[in-house]
DNA sequence: TATATTGTGCATACACGGTATACACAATCT
DNA sequence: AGATTGTGTATACCGTGTATGCACAATATA
């Protein structure tokens, strides 16, 4: 549980702890199969509450990636790399298509974006 | 005040408004100059509270692009459009940053974004 | 000058989401 | 049987977004 939280983001914390979780799931660093922390650990380890650690399993869960046992914990789901790859592309896509949509109201073209990426990135 | 506004939006009315207008006016489609309506017609005509109306408008005068005249009305500041293309990248830039950031801590390449990009936009 | 219009400020109120605490229950392990 | 872990529920607090209403300041107009 090595995890940096902000609570001055924008983002709520459940929905940062379920970004890094997730990322970290489909990046490979934590294996298939890995037991993750119990929940009233890992709200003591990151000072936040047990419910908002439950928000963020409950989504990692929605999303495929990890299945729980009652009595027994929460387990990183059994997934092929290219399955991984997929659900990653998924995600970033969906996310995507938003932020996509603001820079068009603006009036930006496909390599307006593209330019200042190159700049950003 | 021809614009749609969604109440199921992720994102708060006052924000939608601001980016609505803000992209109209850099994109030169409000000329300089230009006297906004009053608060409270623009409010009864979006069906929505004078409060909110007036978060927009506070959003445009932080970032320059309207000036207020107590007891006459708000004004389309006068920007050329020279700074008008430098106050869109700025506004953008700043937005991409936070976006990548995410792209980011999932693993993917400048490439990867661009790829994905052009599949998107 | 008087009235209307417009922007400003403040008080109040409500709803919702995020967060926290605490307790009880279910399933599992030892 | 007791400890551990996940689940569910009730309660509460706070900040934000939103709405309503009223009073005030500045401007325009008759």
């Amino acid at each position: 549980m090595n995890i940096a939280l902000s609570n001055t983001s924008d983002k709520p914390i459940y929905q940062q702890l379920f970004e890094r979780i997730s990322a970290q799931i489909l990046k490979g660093e934590l294996e298939n199969g890995y037991c993750l922390p119990p929940i009233r650990q890992a709200a003591q380890e990151l000072s936040i509450s047990v419910i908002t650690v439950k928000k963020a399993w409950e989504e990692l869960e929605r999303c495929g990636l990890i299945h729980t046992i009652t009595g027994k914990g929460c387990f990183v789901a059994e997934l092929s790399s290219d399955r991984k790859l997929q659900i990653r592309d998924e995600m970033i896509s969906k996310q995507m298509l938003l932020d996509t949509s603001y820079y068009k109201s603006f009036g930006l073209t496909l390599d307006d974006v593209i330019a200042m990426l190159k700049k950003v990135y």
